[in-house]
DNA sequence: CCTGGCACTCAGTGCTCCTGAGTGCCAAGT
DNA sequence: ACTTGGCACTCAGGAGCACTGAGTGCCAGG
């Protein structure tokens, strides 16, 4: 259907629109690339490629630009992953290796990938259900008031007040303290629901009420922050391409968490990168922009994704490595700490 | 110097400048207000009002704009601030009141002051080293580590890992935790210090090597954490005011921390709302946009700034309302908590 | 199947002309 | 001394128009 030849006409097509950002036409494109062959065949090709709807021209007199359409072929058979240079892995190194918290690998991993790529950088925190627990604390704060601190093996750190309305013993917390860690240390946290159900027994039964509270409230966190936290980055690298009006739609989304957890979630895949173009968006306002997409995780275990979103005139070779480059150092950089 | 006319003048002149965003004449003025004399008149005051620089003509044939001086003068003279209405009281209440923890708190009052002034709103955490020790908490999460947790009064949480090189028991780890508690809670955050200063003579001298260096992690935090956190939201809302190409060099200002320490720390005086409008504003990406600030806290206690940023062209009047609102409010929120 | 040639299309540019909002100034009125 | 109507002047923005040139589709010949 489409031969080798055309394939490499689209190649060049969106490689030429893409760092130029002008419809690019026939002429243009033999001069360029040295296909071997005339325009005029090149006009053949493209009339073909246009028939399939690879591409398009904006107006009859202008040159071609690539489709959705087109994008996802190059993406798919096309192209490349392209690797970072030596002096940007050092970059991404000597970026993140500092970073002391959760919350600070995830504000410098997401401002890295804004500048790495020069786009919009989203990044997810590491899923609360997939890690697992590594400690449980209860501090007294005040009277008839505790406070739950729950510590994952990913770091990340939460914390819930709890209203016991009575006061509770400096003993009875260390009892409830105990068990806790006892039987859930360790535990993965979707499975902590599980073991909690029947704890309450194992409690002195003048501690049950206590022990009912700081346990809803634990079950009480757990979901809630399952609605995972989603940062972004770079803003300001969209001013800098023409989004047409739509840029304040764009802007929109990316302030919604829900339309963020969607630009991320639904990629079901599990290839290292993953690229939505265009109308494959979920979302109305980013009808013009791509996303790349990839997991990251300590070994096997994915936590979370972290992903870049642009125009869909982008350059996904390099986008992509960038995306995927930097989801691995995050990954060791979780691991190690 | 310019008699009440020209003042009521220049007022009309701002308030119908942004309402509509065009040039003002002399004769939309005359139509609009009823000033009572003819547009000749009129315009030989705007003649007065442009020679002393409180406004402008972006051409010859076109009619007058506020300059910054324009807009300071009615800040300061001409009008007062106005104050929300019932719906809009109402609707702060219940967005607030909602808010489980710190993070939620502030996140929802930046959502909520862009939504109600359609603009960019800036929000500042509440300062560590303004607030005080509620409760220290000290965790073993594995060998050799032990998990810092700092809990000041206003909900703040910190936690840092300290690296102890060694086992240390649960019973030390419990004379600690005592003895920090003891000598600091309560204590103003930037008292810690001295007061940590004659802790190690307090030590078993088995412990002095694990109270070191949980004493300089402590520090550490302090003094890391003071380089305070502020979100921001409403990016979107800039896409709606036409900032000629300037709108990439704001967006770049607003993912600056530093420069939104700046655009926030700088406001000298005590009056509930400041504002600095255009060149007045430090930073160069930012000299088309005023700034509205206020500070919040607990009763007396200032605690932080929030504020909104926006074109210069902007409702002054009712963008001061809706700040000082919302930093009262989340006062209320904070004490309440 | 490729190629050169040719007629055709049309966005963008530069030009002029025109309109209308708005000004500044002046001389007369209160 | 201030206000006012009148009037000439300015100039941004829009409409109309011709021109240019990049790019196309198609066809006949290699």
């Amino acid at each position: 259907m489409l031969d080798d030849r055309k394939l490499a006409v689209l190649r060049a097509i969106v490689e030429d629109y893409v760092s130029t950002n002008e419809p690019v036409g026939s002429k243009a494109l033999t001069d360029r690339h040295n296909l071997g062959v005339s325009p005029a065949t090149i006009r053949n090709d493209m009339a073909v490629l246009e028939e399939q709807g690879y591409i398009a021209q904006p107006h009859t007199s202008a040159g071609r630009v690539p489709t959705d359409k087109g994008y996802r072929l190059f993406v798919d058979r096309l192209s490349t992953i392209k690797p970072l240079s030596v002096a940007e892995r050092r970059a991404i190194e000597t970026f993140l290796t500092g970073a002391f918290d959760l919350d600070d690998v995830v504000s410098r991993t997401v401002r890295l990938l804004a500048q790495l790529t020069r786009q919009v950088a989203v990044v997810q925190y590491p899923s609360l259900s997939r890690s697992s627990v590594r400690h449980v604390e209860l501090v007294p704060v005040a009277e008839g008031r505790l406070l739950l601190v729950l510590i994952t093996d990913t770091g990340r750190v939460e914390q819930r007040v709890i209203e016991t309305h009575a006061r509770v013993s400096e003993e009875s917390i260390g009892h409830l303290r105990a068990l806790l860690n006892t039987c859930l240390d360790g535990l993965g946290l979707g499975d902590v629901p599980a073991a909690v159900a029947d704890l309450p027994d194992k409690v002195a039964p003048a501690d049950r009420p206590v022990a009912a509270a700081v346990l809803s409230v634990l079950l009480e966190t757990l979901v809630e922050k399952h609605e995972e936290k989603i940062v972004f980055a770079g803003a300001a690298n969209l001013a800098a391409v023409d989004f047409s009006q739509s840029l304040r739609d764009v802007l929109v989304a990316l302030e919604e968490q829900v339309v963020l957890m969607r630009l991320l979630g639904e990629t079901g895949d599990s290839s290292t990168v993953t690229v939505r173009i265009g109308t494959e968006n979920p979302d109305e306002g980013l009808r013009s922009t791509s996303v790349v997409v990839a997991d990251y995780g300590v070994g096997d275990l994915t936590l979370a994704r972290l992903g870049v979103l642009g125009p869909t005139r982008m350059d996904y070779p390099s986008t992509m490595g960038a995306v995927r480059a930097v989801a691995r150092y995050v990954g060791q950089i979780l691991a190690g700490s």
